[in-house]
DNA sequence: TAGATAGTGATAATAATTCTCAAACATTCC
DNA sequence: GGAATGTTTGAGAATTATTATCACTATCTA
């Protein structure tokens, strides 16, 4: 995997952002820098480097695969409302998912996704706001 | 929502199978029976019944939606290999989603979604006996 | 720095799903 | 049971997200 301009920039975005990126967020933000990318080449990169283990490749849910470019495991909740994907951190929560992953390695199966479903604590004070 | 005969024969088609069918299988399934029927009718019915809780929409990772005409609570693997979408029962692993379900009511999330990954028993077999 | 390889941008192609709309059907009310 | 009303259908067009193609350019290796 040659290094380019392009890669790169595609991966600091990532990585510079907790929220998690669609491709076409990632090329809207990189565009007002790089007025020539491509949405090919940002699908093409994020692709290679999810195969390679440099990102995260979260398809669950909703149309639009997101990437993530924390590799720490932490867990995801997508909010019903507004469609965005955040970090949950919690020890309960951590704790649970650990025995899943156990269980589910006692059956033989490589791994599992999870993700939460709810309201992003944006759309939460604004559901409230309105009552 | 009314009684049609297509929509019937959707419901009861999802029932009486142990695979969670993607829209185009069931219209596959069915065309034999109603030549007539159209794919859009099954979209149709497919996402009103999953909304009406007669059905479940499983829209984890892979590209196309599959459904699931058991409401019971359980588990789901897919296969790396085939993409297939199976059962999975097995005590260890409900006790954990039980506890994941706590740990996520806790947080004030709605639900989650859950998709164990890995070889179903076919491919399994089939990948055996290629060594 | 030349030759081999890999990646890029532009665009076409594909896959899955949703939308549109006139005609057919189901339900309600008399 | 038949008219009025609302719902659903089939057929096809439209949309959305993603992948493939390809001539050209950048990167890497010796």
């Amino acid at each position: 995997m040659n290094k380019t301009i392009q890669r790169e920039a595609i991966l600091n975005e990532l990585r510079s952002v907790t929220s998690h990126h669609t491709a076409d967020e990632l090329y809207a933000a990189l565009r007002p820098r790089m007025p020539l990318l491509s949405l090919g080449t940002v699908y093409r990169n994020l692709e290679q480097m999810s195969q390679a283990g440099l990102i995260l490749k979260l398809e669950t849910a909703g149309r639009q695969k997101r990437f993530d470019g924390n590799l720490k495991p932490h867990n995801h909740l997508r909010c019903r409302r507004c469609g965005a994907v955040s970090d949950v951190s919690d020890v309960g929560l951590d704790s649970a998912v650990e025995r899943l992953g156990e269980a589910a390695a006692r059956l033989g199966a490589d791994g599992f996704v999870l993700e939460l479903n709810g309201l992003c604590e944006k759309c939460r004070l604004e559901e409230d706001g309105k009552k």
